[in-house]
DNA sequence: GCATGATAAATGAC
DNA sequence: GTCATTTATCATGC
C-alpha cells in the first residue's frame, strides 16, 4: 500500500498557514531535483542489469564513483525498479 | 540486442498526443468539482480513465499536472478556470 | 512561443 | 522495501 505526498498537497482552496517565514526552525529544505549526467545514468543502468536491488557495499562504492549521495543510489534504484515494474505492466497489456 | 535499440527508441515515446476535449473536460470538470481534495481514489481514476478511454496512469499524470499547474497559477486566470464550477452549479439547478 | 503530456529526481506514508 | 506524490525537466503539439 502507498502512502501520501511528498511537500504541500492542496488541500482547501491554495491558503496554506504555513508557519514557515516567521519560523527558521529547520523548514523543509527541499530538493531542487537536478538531472544526473549522462555517464551517471549509464553507470547506474549499467549496475541495474545485473542487480535490480544493490547492496550496501555497492552501494557506496557507486556513490563514491559518481559523487553521489549513497541516499541518492538508494532512490535512484527505487525509482529504477518501479520504472521497470511500469514497463513490463506495459508489454503485459499488450496482447489485444 | 534489437530489444536494448527498441527500448531506447520506446523512451521516446515521450511523443504525446493531446487527449481529446471530451476528455479534458471530464478532467476538468472532476478537478474543479474536488478542489478540496483532487485526489481520486483508484477506483475513481480507473472510471475516469474508462470515460476519457485513456489509461489510469495517463490519469494520474493529467491530474499531477494538474494539481502543481493550478497551485502556480493562483490569482491568474486560473480562477477564470472556475467556471467548470459555476457551470457545475448551473447543471445542478433550473 | 507557450500549452501539455510523460518522464526523471526527491519526499513521505505505510 | 513498495508506491502515490511533488517538482523540475524533457519533448512534443500547434
Amino acid at each position: 500500500g502507498g502512502g501520501g505526498g511528498g511537500g504541500g498537497p492542496i488541500g482547501s482552496n491554495g491558503h496554506n498557514n504555513n508557519n514557515q517565514s516567521s519560523n527558521n526552525h529547520h523548514v523543509s529544505v527541499r530538493k531542487k531535483r537536478k538531472p544526473y549526467s549522462k555517464f551517471q545514468t549509464l553507470e547506474l543502468e549499467k549496475e541495474f542489469l545485473f542487480n535490480a536491488y544493490v547492496s550496501k557495499q555497492k552501494r557506496w562504492e557507486l556513490a563514491r564513483n559518481l559523487n553521489l549521495t549513497e541516499r541518492q543510489v538508494k532512490i535512484w534504484f527505487q525509482n529504477r525498479r518501479m520504472k521497470s515494474k511500469k514497463t513490463s505492466q506495459r508489454n503485459s497489456d499488450r496482447n489485444k | 540486442a534489437v530489444m536494448i535499440l527498441r527500448s531506447r527508441f520506446l523512451d521516446a515515446r515521450r511523443k504525446r498526443r493531446n487527449f481529446s476535449k471530451q476528455a479534458t473536460e471530464i478532467l476538468n470538470e472532476y478537478f474543479y468539482s474536488h478542489l478540496s481534495n483532487p485526489y481520486p481514489s483508484e477506483e475513481a481514476k480507473e472510471e475516469l480513465a474508462r470515460k476519457c478511454s485513456i489509461t489510469v496512469s495517463q490519469v494520474s499524470n493529467w491530474f499531477g499536472n494538474k494539481r502543481i499547474r493550478y497551485k502556480k497559477n493562483i490569482g491568474k486566470a486560473q480562477e477564470e478556470a472556475n467556471l467548470y464550477a459555476a457551470k457545475k452549479a448551473a447543471a445542478g439547478n433550473s
